[in-house]
DNA sequence: ATAATAAATTAGGTTTACCTAAATCATCAT
DNA sequence: ATGATGATTTAGGTAAACCTAATTTATTAT
């Protein structure tokens, strides 16, 4: 379990994580998809992956895969180092942060244990990256926060911005130019019927904004009380 | 010229660069011993180079290696990410001078251009590493330091060290200790006549201190007007 | 229940960067 | 000028991580 995993190893497994997030299986092509790369070489890898002492996944051929104990660590040392190389840009780099998640997609794979430890520190062990997704801590623990989808908030209610998807620069800088960032307070309009379009109102911002249901899926509040 | 070297040509053509700093050819055992590596493997590879478009390297079978034009410039952003790395970690997050060269040598591969801009700025554009040497500008030009080896002060002379060997983080500890870091004004007290082992005084530092040839060839002074 | 379709796996390669062992080349002392 | 020695290269192989094409399995709609 000490031996140290290939950089790409190690997005195998935080990929796995991040799709069996909320339960479930990770399916081949999910996989391929999310990696860019074969169908065929992912399978390769998951048959790998559930070989090795300790194995990391949980792989049931044609039935997709799930991280044993020893994966999910793996997997949250990496989101842990993501999440801090992400926020430590924006805080001490002035990096935007739709330029954060590329660059710590290849940085995570360079840090060493000493280095998180003084990013950590100088962050003030910070709970949260840029986009609100929380930072595991040094024992790879992560606060549980209660949250919902913006597709599921009800029209006419308010809410406060969880967080948002971080993966594409083009949504962030339109989410950051509208003022949707964490923390912000929001009122649903309004959801169009059939296809599920919403409007929004930002609180302290002038515009409307509007949001499909794709985007909306990956954009989590918190509810007033 | 533009497609991305790996990480291994990356460090190939660093200690290329290094090992023929002062002119002539780096061998194909020298490149093996600094890299870790099989002297087999060495060719393997300086063939490869040599045979690229545009080339890294001219080779002359049996006779070693040297670096083009495209192979120095490759050499010198990798020097500048390698020393840009190693001040920062020391002026922003708290690294002793001994800890950096291990996790720049990993670093340098992960870092983008935009990081690299960052960094620089956020150090105010700094001309030396913590060891004394030069880092290249954004141009990749590097001032030419008049320097001469310690080994070849003359006894009871005075002189500033300029800078120190950078690997052997227990060679730094004890430079360190010693108060011998650039910028220590000293004075050579003895040189012993045949093992040439040397007895120095770092002024403002009471205890003397003796370095063998070793050592001293790789610790460069300017010597006072 | 069957056939069409979609998803996943297997088979057979490739590339990169390493290895060891064997062969060859260069150099230096006699 | 020769032969020993050490340095270097060649030959043949491995491991990681990918690929495409062909095949098999699972699911879904009739
Ligand atoms: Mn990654
Ligand atoms: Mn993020
Ligand atoms: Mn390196
Ligand atoms: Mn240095």
């Amino acid at each position: 379990m000490s031996e140290t995993l290939s950089h790409n190893i190690q997005d195998y497994l935080k990929r796995i994580f991040e799709l069996t997030r909320s339960g479930g299986k990770a399916s081949t092509s999910q996989l391929a998809e999310v990696l860019g790369i074969s169908a065929a070489s992912v399978t390769n890898m998951l048959q790998k992956l559930s070989k090795t002492d300790p194995p990391y996944v949980i792989y049931q051929k044609h039935h997709g895969v799930e991280l044993t104990e020893a994966g999910r660590q793996a997997a949250l040392k990496m989101l842990r180092r993501h999440r801090l190389i992400e926020h430590y840009l924006v805080m001490k780099l002035g990096y935007t942060w739709d330029e954060v998640h590329q660059e710590a997609e290849i940085l995570e794979h360079a840090m060493s244990p000493l280095l998180e430890k003084r990013m950590d520190a100088a962050l003030g062990h910070p709970e949260f990256d840029p986009h609100g997704d929380p930072i595991p801590n040094a024992e790879l623990h992560m606060p549980e926060i209660v949250q919902i989808s913006l597709n599921n908030l009800d029209v006419g209610k308010n809410g406060q911005i969880v967080r948002v998807p971080h993966e594409d620069p083009q949504v962030l800088r339109y989410l950051g130019k509208c003022g949707l960032r964490p923390g912000a307070k929001i009122t649903l309009l309004s959801r169009t019927p059939y296809d599920k379009t919403m409007r929004l109102q930002v609180h302290d911002v002038a515009e409307e904004i509007v949001i499909g249901p794709t985007l909306g899926d990956q954009i989590t509040l918190k509810v007033e009380a």
